[in-house]
DNA sequence: ATCCCATAGGCGAACGTTCGCCTATGCTGT
DNA sequence: ACAGCATAGGCGAACGTTCGCCTATGGGAT
């Protein structure tokens, strides 16, 4: 592979003066720019990108660290990530999580030894890793999609009190009073969170908190289908269902339309995401839209102020409610049956 | 930050024997060593992957080309390639592309310049690319997953001929004589393939191919809704619909839903994909399922023989179909009403 | 004719490694 | 007492850049 050396024997010049013409810095007679210029190309030189980070000390490349993405949502972070970096000029190496988050640190080594000019977190597997808090407070600038154990990382998130407060208000103000919750995996703190906001929520309306209204789905398609059949043969009067995530609420409206209950006629159903599907899910599904694409933006541009600076402020992103058909007013007197 | 140098200054060696030390190569000394990882470890030394790449001529490193993965499909396909190269201690270099894959040749030059050890490419935007094909067979070693302009690129695909006869095939033996189908984006070869398929097998079954019955649903949930009332308003007499992927075919079962027919009763759809939401859609859809995570990850150790020897075989990988509840046999006689 | 200065381009050093070769030391066998 | 050899560790070179400084050349002003 042609290296600066090369190019400058073929253009009977320095490979230093090569490298000023290929970067454009120093002055350079016009005929002797040509002659590299053409050098370069004739030899199909390509600049190594490794020798000048080494130089420059700056590797034009940012880590990110993951939770598995084959549901949509940390992919579309993802996707938001990669596109505003590459905007930047900057590279993506891709690191993802085995599902307990154990291999977190390993993967931050792996990405400080290559010397990468930040860090993006999306891994709340590891959102109580000690550990993995020293580290990104002592390496690279860092940002985070959710808490870090200790603090101290820069957090890019969506309103946590709406993202749960919208949509429990909009069921009570449709008149529903027992509103279940298929919730994601319960040791996630944005899980934990939403459940507790809808228990304030509740509060705030004079509402009791039941506990048997409040089932895991663990975010996926089965979980919650599975938690629907658990809280409907367990509690009676349920008129609506929370869901955690739209991916799971498919699952919900599956299990409420395999037990003949109609949606939104005997039980609403009300999602979080705004996951594609959202819109043609029958019957299409109210629900949280969620800025993904938008927050791993975003965590991308704060992750360049912190490494231009050192100004660790937060950002929050708002969400905003989508009304569509699967949410209606509660049945007048009837309960769902179950 | 420290450098091979500071910790042999600390241990008092010299730096080539920290490197010996911290490679386990050379011979030496217990005590010599004991001090050196300790000296290693005082001031928190961290290797730097890029000069060892720069001396070491291998970056350890793999570059990915794949359209945008908002979508569940070519997300799994990085999922399995980014899971494989992890296991083989390579880390990922991630870029995806614009919707018309016009960047797919300055981002291949990125990758190159990082010395990436090979490149793997899921990029159909790009498969009729003429410089794509050049770059690639000039450059690193490089495996794709769809057809590459030229040849010469390794290939890992999923069984493209069974991908569309497998449900024609089912649907047929239903009884079904009309079948409407839902394409991908027109462009794209895997969707003329499966196009194709699709009128091959009508004719071994001496069934007449009508292109009335055909519509591009453009991959999207969206586009398969749309595509389905366009298909439904001009043609008459379709009972069975095959769906070019499952996310267009949550479009179909809601359009059909809309126009008040039942599936399978009236109309019967089948999908491809297997995407998580399949199982709970309404009704559960049967489907093709295509080992999108495997191809991955056959990607990635196809790359890995091409790198280390020269033999460029292709990869096929197996589909099957998955038997849910969307599909049933041909209403008797009468036609699904449209 | 002299001085000055801008322009063009050469050159050494450094970034942090790995690798191969060399040397000093001390131990074994005769 | 000495050849032979294994062991420990030093050292130079190279990987491909960028950067800053130095020098040669030539033209204009005095």
């Amino acid at each position: 592979m042609a290296s600066l050396r090369d190019v400058a024997a073929r253009a009977n010049v320095s490979f230093q003066t090569v490298s000023k013409v290929l970067n454009g810095k120093g002055a350079v007679a016009p005929a002797t720019r040509q002659r590299i210029i053409e050098a370069a190309e004739d030899i199909g030189y390509i600049p190594n990108a490794l020798a000048r980070s080494l130089q420059s000390r700056s590797s034009l490349t940012l880590g990110v660290i993951t939770v598995d993405f084959s549901n949509a949502t940390p992919a579309l972070s993802l996707v938001g990530i990669e596109r505003e970096a590459r905007q930047h000029g900057l590279s993506v190496i891709l690191s993802s999580l085995e599902p307990d988050g154990s291999d977190c640190v390993r993967y931050l080594r792996v990405l400080m030894e290559r010397r990468v000019d930040g860090i993006i977190m999306n891994a709340p597997a590891a959102e109580e890793d000690e550990e993995v808090g020293r580290l990104l407070r002592a390496g690279p600038p860092a940002v985070s999609l959710h808490d870090i154990a200790g603090g101290g990382v820069p957090l890019v998130t969506a309103e946590p009190e709406a993202t749960a407060a919208l949509p429990i208000r909009h069921l009570i103000a449709l008149g529903h009073r027992r509103i279940g919750v298929v919730t994601g995996l319960q040791q996630r703190h944005s899980a934990q969170h939403r459940t507790a906001v809808y228990r304030e929520v509740l509060a705030e309306h004079g509402l009791p908190y039941d506990p048997l209204l409040v089932e895991d789905g663990s975010w996926e398609v089965e979980g919650g289908y599975a938690a629907t059949h658990r809280l409907l043969d367990r509690a009676s009067g349920i008129t609506a269902i929370y869901v955690q995530n739209d991916l799971m609420a498919v699952g919900v409206l599956n299990a409420l339309h395999e037990r003949g209950l109609s949606v939104p006629g005997d039980c609403s159903v009300v999602g979080c995401d705004d996951h594609p599907v959202a819109a043609r899910t029958i019957p299409p599904l109210t629900t949280v839209r969620m800025p993904f694409a938008d927050a791993g933006a975003a965590a991308v541009r704060l992750l360049l102020e912190r490494i231009a600076s050192t100004s660790p402020k937060d950002v929050v992103l708002p969400v905003s409610m989508v009304y569509r058909a699967s949410t209606a007013s509660a049945p007048a007197s009837r309960a769902a049956r179950n």
